[in-house]
RNA sequence: CGCGGGGUGGAGCAGUCUGGAAGCUCGUCGGGCUCAUAACCCGAAGGUCACAGGUUCAAAUCCUGUCCCCGCAACCA
């Protein structure tokens, strides 16, 4: 009999830098589906990887005086390394860069240009040379470039262009026949409202302005632009063949069961890695699930506000385990999920020492007090019905798990395996066994309890295993419980009776003190932060003190100052320049309020040609400092000196 | 009228699609117990489900409008 196979990936993780306990989130959501779908039976692959091409990696490794390949060889092992940090159970880890994958996506370029659904056309905008970027008319700065500010030029550039039309109505159709294509379903509405209702245009599957890519090989000033390349991860990691010579792997795994992705990358793999699909006459993924976000308490995690936390720490703090547990319980199905170290905390205390450790910890050390370490069922009930309600709750558990793996709701599965925990805390109280004890004539009632309970939590050990691998194990272990089927769940009383428990019942989880954690971690974000303080100078091209001399700059003090209508981060400030008054906007509202900044003398560059934003004239700008971690200073004078003064 | 998410006991959330006694975790208070990691069990207090209208026998849930918060986009000269 062969199992039925059961494809899963994950997004492949970009390579720009270290990934955040969010990114980390995805893969271990991944895993525990994996892991629950062996535990089923089915015979499950699991692909996970790294997207390693594109211009802003060119940059970061130029910046860095190392080659693009170095640079995501470096992050990819990195990522790797946390992925099997947080013992994920992938099957294959696929690198973009990897040669086979190159050779294929090349094919299948090469042949979706052969079909017709590739043509090359040009990419039009305002060019700016010396960037050698392009622009749209509304990314234009006073009809200037964005990034130096030199004049533009129309230009046209060749591009090849996919015919995203030409199957919208094939993937309309097909999504309204297959409801569970877009999961979770709101979003379905969105991609259809959004996108394909509205018409879509030809996608634009090429680049020329950069190098670090995979060359379109009969034409190449072109490298293939990110979707054709990272997309094709999920058939490529198989052996898929655009001639047909695909290996067996791909005959045997393809279509994919479930793609796994973050929300913020729907678009692509609802709609743009489906049409591809159509265009290579391949089946189409059973399923996208696109999940929420984990967030970080105050606000999206960011490297420049420096509030990143990353998978590392929080293992070193709770351990592999513990930070699993967090993310798949913490993370609701449709709206985004908090993480912060205070709730990491709680949550450990509460469901893993108090709720799940204590349980394991006290039934042992019972069971070696009473009985020297072995559990015998007596079946003795003692006539009560605590009894069957505990046995009841065990035998439904895989039910209610399966129930909620099906929707992918993996929050709700786990807490139902708590319920299960909680059910026998409480049958602890409802027999008390420490009086059971006392009575030598209850010894065959005490021991049934015990047996009930060692019973109980060996359901809910196995339960685990897909979610806490290394504490399903070790709670089995220590009981001394053999590994049983999903079958053997549904029935109580599979624990081999005369079984030994260990007699030194290991601590599964200890609690923490929230206060010292918090001490540690501020401690830890001091370290982190004193080691990379300043930031980068990056290098401009030198000027002559002639050029300098072009920038007027003058004192100016702000004389009123208001917000602007229906902007929400400009102020409009009437400045005093000497003997004129301007109207000057800036982008300042978070950081100033309008009545902070009347009185200021600030430094304003007087010859800047006048724009409008948001309708408002502005005639020049206030000069301010600003960091990374989103800090904000104008510039003013530090003694009392006329306005009108020039700078310079 | 840019796009989207959200406002539910002190905190964090579920419930909203498919109306039908307001639920979970933490915290607080009271009680029980002592096998256990000061843990476990029971009970209580605490909510006009942002606000205002409407539909309905019945609205946290459906409809309309308003206010507030948060992302993204856009202006950050």
């Amino acid at each position: 009999m062969s199992k039925k196979p059961y494809y899963i990936t994950t997004a492949i993780a970009y390579t720009s830098g270290k990934p955040h306990i969010g990114n980390t989130y995805e893969i271990v959501l991944a895993d525990s589906i994996a892991r629950f779908k062996r535990q089923q039976g089915y015979d499950v692959r699991f692909q996970t990887g790294t997207d390693e091409h594109g211009q802003k990696i060119e940059l970061k490794a130029q910046e860095q005086g190392i080659t693009p390949k170095e640079f995501v060889d470096n992050v990819s092992s990195e990522i790797k390394r946390i992925w099997d940090l947080m013992n994920t159970s992938y099957n294959k880890f696929i690198r973009t860069t990897d040669e086979y994958h190159e050779k294929q996506v090349q094919k299948i370029f090469k042949k979706l240009y052969e079909k017709g659904d590739i043509y090359k056309g040009h990419y039009e905008g305002m060019y700016c040379t010396p960037c050698e970027s392009f622009f749209t008319q509304s990314q234009l700065v006073d009809g200037k470039c964005p990034d130096c500010g030199r004049e533009v030029q129309p230009a046209k550039e060749e591009a090849y262009f996919f015919k995203m039309s030409k199957y919208a109505d094939k993937l309309i159709k097909h999504i309204e026949e297959h409801p569970e294509f877009i999961q979770p379903e709101s979003r379905k509405n969105e991609m259809m409202n959004n996108f394909l209702k509205a018409g879509l245009q030809d996608l634009c599957v090429s680049r020329s302005s950069f190098k670090w890519g995979i060359p379109v090989d009969f034409d190449d000033k072109h490298v293939i632009y990110v979707w054709i390349d990272a997309l094709s991860n999920y058939i490529t990691g198989l052996g898929f063949d655009a001639d047909g010579n695909s290996d067996e792997l791909y005959n045997q795994y393809w279509p994919a069961d479930l793609h796994l992705i973050g929300k913020d990358i729907l678009r692509f793999h609802t709609i743009y890695w489906p049409i591809m699909l159509m265009a290579l006459d391949q089946p189409l993924p059973k399923q996208i699930f696109g999940h929420p976000w984990l967030l970080q308490g105050d606000g999206k995690m960011s490297k420049s506000k420096g509030n990143v936390i990353y998978a590392d720490d929080l293992v070193g703090f709770f351990g592999v385990d513990a930070v699993r547990f967090f993310v798949l319980h913490e993370m609701p199905f449709e709206n985004d999920g908090v993480i912060t170290w205070e709730l990491m905390v709680e949550r450990l205390n509460s469901e893993l020492a108090n709720t799940l450790g204590n349980l394991v910890n006290r039934t042992i050390s019972m069971s070696n007090k009473y009985f020297g370490g072995i559990v015998e069922n007596k079946n003795d009930d003692g006539g009560s019905e605590f009894d069957e309600d505990l046995k009841n709750t065990a035998v439904k558990t895989y039910d209610k798990v399966a129930a909620a793996m099906d929707k992918l709701k993996v929050a709700d599965a786990i807490s139902e395996i708590f319920t299960l925990f909680k059910r026998c805390n409480k049958y602890i109280d409802e027999t008390m066994p420490w009086v059971l004890a006392k009575d030598e004539a209850k010894k065959d009632r005490l021991a049934t309890v015990l047996y009930n309970l060692v019973e109980g939590i060996s359901i809910g050990a196995t339960l685990l295993l897909p979610f806490m691998p290394e504490t399903g194990e070790k709670i089995l272990k220590q009981l001394g419980a053999q590994s049983r089927t999903l079958e053997e769940l549904n029935e109580f009383g599979k624990y081999v009776s005369g079984t030994k428990v260990t007699d030194k019942p290991e601590i599964l989880f200890a609690r923490l003190d929230v206060a010292e954690v918090m001490e540690k971690v501020e401690a830890l974000k001091g370290k982190s932060e004193a080691s990379v303080k300043y930031p980068e100078v990056e290098k401009k091209q030198e000027i002559t003190i002639e050029d300098f001399d072009k920038i007027q700059l003058r004192v100016g003090e702000v004389l009123k100052c208001e917000p602007v209508p229906k902007a929400k981060k400009l102020l409009v400030s009437q400045i005093r320049v000497g003997n004129e008054i301007r109207q000057i906007v800036s982008g300042i509202s978070k950081y100033y309020k309008p009545e902070e900044m009347v009185g200021k003398k600030v430094a304003v560059v007087t010859n800047l040609k006048p724009v409008k934003l948001c309708g408002i004239l502005s005639e020049g700008m206030i000069l301010a400092a600003m960091d990374n971690e989103d800090n904000l200073s104008v510039l003013t004078v530090d003694k009392d000196i006329i306005c009108g003064s020039e700078i310079g």
